[in-house]
RNA sequence: GCCGACUUAGCUCAGCGGUAGAGCACUCGCUUCACACGCGAGGGGUCAGAAGUUCGAAUCUUCUAGUCGGCACCA
């Protein structure tokens, strides 16, 4: 079989995915074995609304390796994929097209309609993310796919909310929200982002009092035109300079309105005036305050973020900002200004669209999250769940962030989501129920209607866990529910641990009453080529499928992976070539396997027979890796096995025993030991494959394919009876047994002495195709080990002759190296040595050495050392010490024989 | 204000108590019959600074400086 030259990505990842996916690989059905282990992932739902950005591809990637993997290890593995029909994304989105394309808002065209445009887009573009993970060979149960507002997975939106309403976890009530103005719509706490404004303003207003004729108040305030709604002015009562206003009268200026003065513990005297304007309707602290005190809100302002009528006939309709500027105008004039500061503020805006967010007094759904906290919060102490990976600093925030929790606002003045199931009838008594006909009987036949507003988008993602494997509220026990959940892992990023992976927690542990994942990944941020996060605006984004279309998915794959877990990563493409280029020495590793194949097979028992102290060696070298690979991925540090895995095949694999038994696997020369050679070569090739499928599935299965002798009988005791696939073969776990210390210890040496004939060689300026004799005199019970490899050193070294013994009469025109165990390597140089550069590098390497042995002297002649390092580091360090000596005295001496 | 992370070779990053590592870049030499997306040989770091713990610190502690996050407050 030939390969071509280079490999091509695009032929490999045209071809493989719709097979496995339609032989069904992808579900965990294909495992056959009734006793195997589960392992399950579900994917965090991208938005509906979102195309794929690097972000999601580190995500799959590292999602796809664990899955694999433990799909070759034999476990029913189920990867359930999904999207979210994030609501206010797609709802900005649909309302811009309806204003584009037709010049209409939603009112004009009615819910009904809008809804159903909703839908139509979300068919048109919703899939984008789906198709786009086939491309990244995401090898996800497409067969178990859900949307948010499926169905059944509506049903059980509605199901839960009945359910916390039932049991008082989820109530209606006024309370100080965030409400975005321009998306007309509350907002939770945490879709609400800082701002700095350093061009802030401090505005002192002049308040008069009633009696005290011509005596005034200051207050401070950023926000002067909430004044409108101004109920009291309150100073702290232990403030001696306001004690004797307390409970006077204030003519508040432009309302028309009297107002008290109350002492309350909260205003700091320290602060502006001492004295704080109150608005309960606007503002959380002046609202507290308000309780306190019994005095009812004013709403000044409309959804909009325009004054009402309540601000009175000369702000009604005006926008928010302009009021702010007729407020202090008319103070102005009035003389009540005394003066404007500059003032940096932090302003609170909307997440998504950056409009300043008003806090608004505002009847609204909310969950109590106290309750709720608790779960988590003992499921953590308890149990240590979930296991976040890095445990530093995610653990910490995460439960400080529950212990810190206050009630979630979860109603959303929008179409698009799951409506509230709550109906009112015309005496404003709520019912609460599952469907329409239900509320009706709990009514008794009263005319109802249902609540205009939707659901938090969080609020239904909360639910994915269960809500995908069936459970609906009525279906309460699925096949898939028992046997999948809880999950093994959720990966994902940082920003939504407290959005999505703390309410998942909360949500699944109250309803199903246990928890939904194990261990949650947190993967880090992968910024631009700047340094700076990805966005549109700053234009430093990098499109993945751009990269797989550059480098290969596979490429694009492993590097994704090669990132650290959860640490920040900036965007390099130079580095991605790196792993393209490794695909490349892969596919050229297999091409030179089968050019020289012969009659070979893959044959998992010609790993049992090594001949060579070469194939001893990268059996157990091959041994090692599988353990340590496995060992890493058990503890999700991907990029360690990264490492591990392409050093071992481009170094040890390619570098080394490729190189090794080239000669005899490319000889004419057709006898036994020579196919054995070949099966095993091809063998330890396509175990290697396996170790890297996970990573590179495209590359590996084109490969693998081209085997002599693969098949199903290769694959993972559950999957025998499917169609063969290197992602259903059994993933090698490596075994101890194979590990050889003494025989990668005789290759190190092997390695070390052709090493630094190279070293002589370059350094001396030998002409590559000059063959030199070269001599070693071995130490004790390395003599046989030189002479064993001589085949391959002379090769390797490009070595005319090797000549191994005790004791030789060589020429003072000479090259020498020492070795480590005392062997020393000499090369005869007559009429080609240099001997200044001799000298030099002889230097060079003896102050290298002496660099050691001087720091190694001075830690073994420190006392406390030898007396307090464990016995073992100390031995060891003078079993070292005695040998650099040796080769030390060596190296002097091969100085001073060709001359200071 | 509170909590946290980061600072290691020119660049991007691993390592996190016992001889400073990788990839790229750089220097030198190679059309060696799998691969120039390659092969071989090299150069390059007082691990941000200071103090401490320890026989021993890039690795633990504290402080300082710089960079970047999260949370809270903001009349």
């Amino acid at each position: 079989m030939q390969l071509a030259k280079a490999y091509d990505p695009k032929t490999a990842e045209s071809r493989h995915y719709r097979r496995w996916e339609s032989l069904g690989f992808f579900r965990p059905e294909i495992n056959q074995n009734p006793h195997a282990s589960k392992f399950s992932i579900v994917i965090p739902p991208p938005n509906v609304t979102g195309s794929l950005h690097i972000g999601h591809a580190l995500q799959h990637t590292l999602m796809d390796v664990l899955v694999r993997r433990k799909r070759m290890l034999g476990c029913r593995t189920l990867w359930l994929p999904g999207t979210d029909h994030a609501g206010i994304s797609v709802q900005r989105k649909v309302v811009e097209q309806l204003r584009k394309e037709e010049g209409k808002t939603p009112l004009e065209i009615g819910r009904e309609e809008f809804i159903r445009r909703c839908w139509l887009w979300k068919e048109q573009y919703g899939n984008t993310i789906i198709e786009q993970m086939r491309r990244e060979g995401a090898s996800v149960d497409w067969s178990r796919h859900r949307f948010t507002m499926d169905e059944s997975y509506s049903r059980a939106v509605r199901s839960v909310f009945c359910t916390l309403y039932n049991e008082g976890w989820i109530y209606r009530g006024w309370r100080i929200v965030n409400w975005c103005p321009r998306d007309r719509t509350v907002l939770s706490d945490l879709e609400v982002k800082e701002e700095v404004r350093p061009d802030g303003k401090l505005y002192y207003l002049k308040y008069p009092l009633v009696d005290d004729r011509g005596k005034t108040l200051t207050v401070a305030t950023t926000r002067p035109e909430t004044m409108l709604g101004d109920v009291a002015v309150a100073v702290n009562p232990s403030d001696d300079r306001y004690s004797d206003l307390i409970g006077k009268l204030i003519e508040l200026p432009l309302a028309a309105r009297q107002i008290p003065i109350i002492a309350d513990e909260y205003v700091d005297p320290g602060f502006g005036t001492g004295a704080v304007k109150i608005t309960p309707a606007h503002d959380l602290n002046d609202y507290e305050i308000g309780r306190r005190h019994d005095l009812a809100g004013i709403l000044v302002m409309n959804d909009d973020g325009t004054m009402n009528s309540n601000a009175g006939r000369d702000f009604d309709g005006l926008d928010r900002f302009e009021a702010r500027q007729e407020v202090i105008a008319r103070f102005g004039e009035l003389g009540l200004l005394e003066k404007i500061e500059d003032y940096e503020l932090t302003v609170p805006v909307c997440e998504r669209c950056k409009t300043i967010v008003e806090p608004i007094l505002s009847e609204q759904w909310f969950v109590k999250m106290d309750g709720l906290r608790d779960l988590a919060l003992v499921l953590m102490e308890n149990e240590g769940l979930p296991r976040f990976w890095p445990e530093v600093p995610h653990k910490k925030v995460y439960t400080s962030w529950l212990e810190n929790l206050k009630d979630w606002t979860i109603s959303r003045q929008l179409w698009w989501g799951h409506r509230i199931p709550a109906w009112y009838d015309e005496a404003g008594n709520v019912y609460v129920a599952e469907t329409e006909s239900r509320a009706s009987e709990l009514a008794l036949g009263k005319s109802l209607h249902q609540d205009p507003d939707v659901l938090d988008t969080w609020f239904s993602s909360a639910l994915w866990a269960f809500a995908t494997m069936g459970w609906d509220g009525e279906v309460v026990e699925t096949e898939d529910l028992r046997t999948f959940v809880p999950t093994d892992a959720l990966v994902t990023g940082r920003d939504i641990i407290f959005l999505w992976v703390s309410r998942m927690v909360m949500m699944t542990k109250k309803l199903i009453g246990c928890h939904p994942f194990n261990d949650v990944i947190v993967t880090g941020t992968v910024l631009g080529k700047d340094g700076k996060p990805m966005s549109k605006s700053r234009n430093n984004g990098v499109d993945p499928i751009e990269m797989f279309d550059k480098y290969g998915v596979d490429a694009t794959r492993i590097y994704l992976a090669s990132i650290a877990t959860g640490a920040d990563i900036r965007w390099n493409d130079l580095l991605i070539e790196t792993y393209r280029n490794f695909a490349n020495k892969i596919w050229n590793a297999a091409r030179f396997c089968l050019l020289n194949s012969g009659g070979a097979v893959v044959d998992l028992g010609a790993l049992l027979e090594p001949r060579s102290a070469a194939d001893k060696w990268i059996i157990s070298r091959f041994n090692r890796v599988a353990i340590a690979v496995g060992s890493a991925l058990d503890k999700y540090q991907f990029h360690e096995a990264v490492q591990i895995l392409y050093h071992f095949f481009w170094d040890d694999f390619c570098d080394w025993y490729i190189e090794l038994v080239k000669d005899e696997i490319t000889g004419e020369a057709e006898n036994e030991e020579t196919s054995i050679l070949r099966c095993r070569i091809m063998t330890i090739l396509e175990q290697s494959l396996r170790l890297l499928h996970p990573f590179m599935p495209y590359l590996t299965e084109e490969i693998w394919e081209k085997l002599p002798g693969v098949g199903p009988h290769l694959h993972n005791e559950a999957y025998r009876n499917a169609p063969a696939s290197i992602m259903l073969s059994d993933y090698p776990k490596g075994n101890e047994q194979l590990i050889d210390e003494r025989a990668e210890a005789e290759m190190q040496l092997v390695i070390e002495l052709i090493k630094r004939i190279r070293n002589i060689r370059s350094e001396m300026n030998i002409k590559p195709g000059q063959r030199i004799p070269v001599f070693v005199i071995a130490s004790d019970g390395q003599e046989q080990i030189f002479k064993a490899n001589e085949a391959p050193i002379l090769k390797l070294a490009r070595a005319a002759s090797l000549t191994v013994g005790r004791d030789f009469e060589l020429p003072r025109a000479s090259a020498k190296a020492v070795l480590a165990g005392g062997s020393e390597v000499v090369v005869p140089l007559e009429g080609l040595i240099d001997f200044t550069k001799e000298r030099e590098r002889l230097k060079t390497q003896l102050t290298k050495l002496e660099n050691e042995l001087t720091r190694i002297s001075a830690q073994l002649e420190n006392e406390n050392f030898v007396l307090r390092a464990p016995a073992k580091k100390v031995g060891d360090l003078r079993k070292r010490k005695s040998e650099l000596e040796q080769q030390q005295a060596m190296m002097r001496s091969n100085l001073a024989a060709i001359g200071e």
